[in-house]
DNA sequence: CGAGTCGTTGACCTTCCTCAAACGCTGTGG
DNA sequence: CCACAGCGTTTGAGGAAGGTCAACGACTCG
């Protein structure tokens, strides 16, 4: 789990334990880097035979859209995560997928994944918690959004968003890089842009958090941890089973 | 596809065509059919080595709670429906499971889970293509709380409720059982139960659907499904690949 | 018969949305 | 080099959707 790894590897780390073997197959389950220049769509709703991804660098999100022209943000993919992969076997895709800044993918060759379930195990194990994880992420942000007032939602979002960085490796405990923009943030907030940016003033000037110029931090854990009844475990992170 | 198949054979089948070997291959799967009175907390959120479940009748549902006692409802599980089985790789469950009527359900031998996939790799996809519709309607569930209002947010769900009813033979075009109290409905839907009644006396009085007595009635559903934008699609049930 | 749950309705209030305007920054073309 | 468009951010004023509090009727179960 050094810094050298790629961001995948390095998240599947913090579960089992990768060997050569595993390493070796997850490299060949990918496809070349290539660049995506920030702002393009890379996949959207209703297409057939999407590809998935994995993102190894640069940040994207996935959303979907309603026909007055709301949008809802689904999820922030960072380095590590995929990108389409929990519905490749879905005929068309479910959702959109839109870079945020310049980002690098490798492409995952979907078709060969059985085999490589068949061969690796282990690694299989790994990818299918790491999809878990992110689904129980999803279930949490509903819960954000059905339950939480917007206060609540915001410093939840920010907080688990701090702790899947560092998972990763950017960024420390009291601060992280955030390319978002704050109508991304309200998209996936479910709040206005204009009620998120009152929201966020609220909370810099009860010295809870800053979000400005790219960065997020955060003034106070523990009373924005008590704020939203934050509790980790759900990232699954505590102690690792497969060493 | 006939109505005497189990209710997930027959969820399944409307993606793949099960053979002898696949069917065989699911029921070896399940332990023995255990009922489980109205109610009763099945799997709790933050329990360790929780079990994963098939339904095979009656309604149940997933929720998260939250320190001040509010409850977000994630998912209605009816017959045929998983339940814990997308959390089975995370030590702590992510979220608790309530019976809303009595049920009946069969244990998942999580632990043969891998092998069977090796040897009957056409259940595994059939298996994993629920899951990933399962998933897909969460997502679809969080963008209806994020950015629909409450009327159309009601609908939405009501609408899709149908849809999945009808794929295990339960319920018409135009009505369906439902045993869902408003408290239930209110907490999946994100609001209270107070302005859900309101919401269904609208409805009621507009003459678009009607909730009582633990039925559904659509009374339009060309209005209904343009009131939500309504699609089917992310549902995945149009054309089935794999014959 | 009494307690408890569910559904229903009213009055009032908070949160968040809508509309509107203005500022700073960046990139672009004259 | 400047003008200007475009985007993101910030702020104010007013309004609407949905929440809170309270009360009551219908029904079920012990």
């Amino acid at each position: 789990m050094q810094q050298s790894l790629d961001p995948l590897a390095r998240k599947l780390g913090a579960f089992v334990t990768l060997g050569e073997r595993e390493t070796k197959a997850l490299e060949a389950l990918q496809g070349p880097r290539t660049l995506i220049a920030a702002g393009k769509e890379i996949v959207y709703e209703g297409q057939q035979q999407h590809a998935a991804y994995v993102v190894a660098d640069g940040w994207a999100c996935s959303y979907k859209e309603l026909q007055d022209g709301a949008r809802q943000v689904i999820d922030i993919q960072i380095p590590g995560d995929f990108l389409g992969l929990r519905s490749f076997l879905l005929r068309r895709s479910d959702q959109s997928f839109t870079t945020l800044t310049d980002v690098v993918v490798t492409k995952i060759a979907t078709d060969r994944l059985v085999d490589t379930f068949h061969a690796v195990p282990r690694l299989a194990v790994a990818l299918l918690w790491a999809a878990s994880r992110d689904e129980a992420m999803v279930v949490e942000h509903l819960v954000s959004v059905g339950r939480r007032d917007a206060v609540a939602r915001t410093v939840h979002f920010l907080l688990e968003l701090g702790a899947k960085l560092k998972l990763v490796g950017h960024g420390s405990a009291t601060e992280f890089p955030c390319p978002l923009s704050q109508s991304v943030l309200a998209d996936a907030l479910g709040i206005t842009s204009i009620h998120l940016n009152r929201v966020l003033r609220q909370l810099r000037e009860s010295e809870l958090l800053i979000f400005r110029d790219g960065w997020v931090t955060f003034l106070d854990r523990e009373r924005l941890a008590a704020l939203t009844g934050f509790d980790y475990s759900y990232l699954d992170l505590e102690t690792t089973a497969l060493r």
